[in-house]
This record gives structure tokens, sequence and C-alpha cells, in this order.
DNA sequence: TTTTGCGTTCGAGTGCGCTCGAAGGCGTAG
DNA sequence: CTACGCCTTCGAGCGCACTCGAACGCAAAA
């Protein structure tokens, strides 16, 4: 849940839409503080607070993506360098980054400074992989929304919106009647 | 390629950004008319034209999404309708949509007309679903550019973006220090 | 003292969406 | 005639990212 929160509130910070201002990105940067955390965590409190599962977090352990300390009993204990790395590596895998790119960038990141420039390409071309994604995503979206607002086709006669639907937003363009059957899919 | 072409295009003809206007939705639609295709098609024309296999072509029939019919040597013969059908339902896949809702949502065609108005349900969740995961997206985007603007962190002293990086568009916001060292991630 | 509840390791299992291999049929090219 | 190339069905296999079960440890609560 609380990784959903903090994804609610950041997208609320950043308003509906328009371009993304420097404001809104220092408000984003500040979500990503972790200011208030304790000091140190046990794998529920991060496992809550990422909206992971333990299990899944001892499997990011276990594929290299992070060392985690132990306590006398054995027991998992992540500082705020650990959380802070899982809220990038959770953010990663939100937004589309294999296991395998992942595992990579870490290896670079642990073999040291010099390894910036190439860490570098891999991020600017995991943010293109991003940018295709969401303009694929936004034809996709449009098309169905065209069918949502043109939706009658061959199917039936009586083909009409019902106040059943259960979206936000503009559904329908009203003043656009279809140009032709659509197929009744 | 095929249906990578038809992206390709239909990103084109939509223009770099801005709310989407009627008259882009028309120029989208119109890429959807598949005029001049042949009538009918081969599992291997189809497959090039969606760029799909016809493995994935097979399973999409054996899965139920298609029903698609045979000429006299066996052989699948796609027709004008299972041609636009699979243009959907790849569009769907495409976007997120998983085969088990797809497959409800073709029960539901095949059902009759008299389920249109559960399949603009289908239709409205899933668009919901495309804008949620847009906006992640999005939200990941920013953080990512925030984080090649700033890349420096505790990794190393001489951290500039090299000149191999590959990407387009605003990677830095100059006029914007970090406030404090990024992790060496 | 026993139960409850959290943690540990290890390896195996799951769900999804393909993807492939095997074995064979048909029609054309050389 | 043989080979090639594309098609068919069927079932099995794969890659990914988890997800779970088993067997156990430790410690505070009842």
């Amino acid at each position: 849940m609380a990784t959903d929160d903090l994804m609610t509130r950041a997208l609320e910070a950043l308003g509906d839409d328009g371009p993304l201002s420097v404001e809104a990105i220092h408000r984003l940067a500040d979500l990503t503080d972790l200011a208030g955390l304790p000091e140190t965590m046990t794998i529920a409190e991060v496992a809550d607070l990422l909206d992971l599962s333990p299990h899944t977090l001892r499997y990011y352990e276990r594929a290299g993506l992070i060392e985690v300390a132990r306590d006398g009993h054995g027991h998992r204990v992540y500082d705020a360098e650990a959380v802070r790395r899982l809220v990038f590596l959770t953010r990663m895998r939100l937004s589309g980054m294999p296991m395998r790119d992942l595992q990579h960038y870490i290896s670079l990141v642990d073999a040291g400074g010099h390894t910036v420039p190439e860490r570098l390409d891999v991020l600017v071309e995991h943010r293109d992989t991003i940018r295709r994604r969401i303009r694929e995503l936004t034809l996709s979206l449009t098309a169905i929304e065209y069918k949502i607002a043109t939706y009658g086709g061959t199917a039936g006669p009586d083909v009409q919106a019902p106040g059943a639907v259960t979206g936000t937003g503009r559904a329908a363009l009203p003043d656009e009647p279809p140009r032709r059957a659509l197929p009744a899919e």
C-alpha cells in the first residue's frame, strides 16, 4: 500500500497534466527524501513501505540487487541506504526495466565511480524506453477512447452507453457521429 | 515490422504532444482502415502485417480469441473481418490487457448484441488502466530524468554526461544544481 | 510451558504469454 | 523423383518475475 500511497501523492503533487515543471520535479524529489523514516527497518517494515512482499525483498537480495546486513538473530536490518536503493530498484521495476538490466546496472554501481558514464547510458536508454512506451499507450488509449465513444457497430440496434459505465472523464465525443459502422468487437 | 510501422505513422500523425484533437483521432481511425489490403490473407501475410509470428496467431486461435476459416488444403484463410479483429486484439494486448480479459471480452462479443453494455464496461475499465499506467510511467520518467540530470552523487568527482549519450531531448536542467548528493546507484 | 508470531534458508512451484519441435501433407522448382 | 518451402496439429518447453512450502530458530505473551 505504501508505495501506492507514494505514487498517489506524487501524482497529486504533479497535477493533472501539462508539462512537468521544475517545481513539480522538486516536489517529486521530496517524496523520495524518506525523511521521517526510522534509521533501520525490518523486512516487514520495508515490505510495507514499498508494497512488496518479504519474499520479493529476499528474492532481490538473492538476485544480487542489494546486500542487507543481519542482526544478532540473523534477521535482516535495512538501513537508510538500503531503503534508498530499494526505492530506486522498485521504481525501475515498476517502469518496466527487466531484472537482467537492473542486475547489470547494479554491477556497474558496485564496480566503482569509473562506471558512471555507462550507468548514464543505461539510464538514458531506459528513459527512452519509457518514453516510447508512454507513446504506445497514448496511441492505444486514443483508439480505445474512440471505440468507446463510437461503440455501436454491427452488433445491435439499441446501442447506447449505459448509466452503469464506471469511468470518469470524457468517455464520449457527443458531436462526432461515427462515420461508419464499427466491427462487432 | 508492419505493426511498428502503423504505430510509427500513427504517432507521427498525432504529433508530438498536446491534447488529442478530434482531427487527430480521425487520422488515427484512418490508419485502422486497412484499405488496400487483399480480401483474404495467409497466416504469413497476417503475421507480417501485425508483426506477430504465425505461432502466435495459431495460439490466439487456440485460445478462442478468433475463428479462422480454412481452404481446401486446411490452410488458414484470414478475411477482412478476421484481420480487423486481430488488429483490435493486438492493440489490446500491446496496451497490456491480459489474455484472460480479452477472452472474456470476445466471449461477450460472440454472445450477441445484448452484451454491449458489459463490453463497454470492459473497455472503460481497460481505458482507466491505461491511463493509470501512463501516469505511473510519467512519474517514473520524471524521476529518471531528474536522476540523469543531477547524476553525480557520491560515486566520483568527475561526473559529466559523456558525448556517447544517445538520447534526444531535454536530459538536463542546467540551472538546477542538485540539492544534495545522490546515492551511488 | 506451550503457543503465537515473526524471522531464517533452500528449493520447488506458479502464472503468463508465448515459442518451439516433431511428424507429416501439399504444391512447385529443378 | 527429389528437394524445398510453407502449411497443419499436438504437446511440450521456456523466460520472466515472482511466490510459496517445508523445516526450523528465537522471543515475548498467555
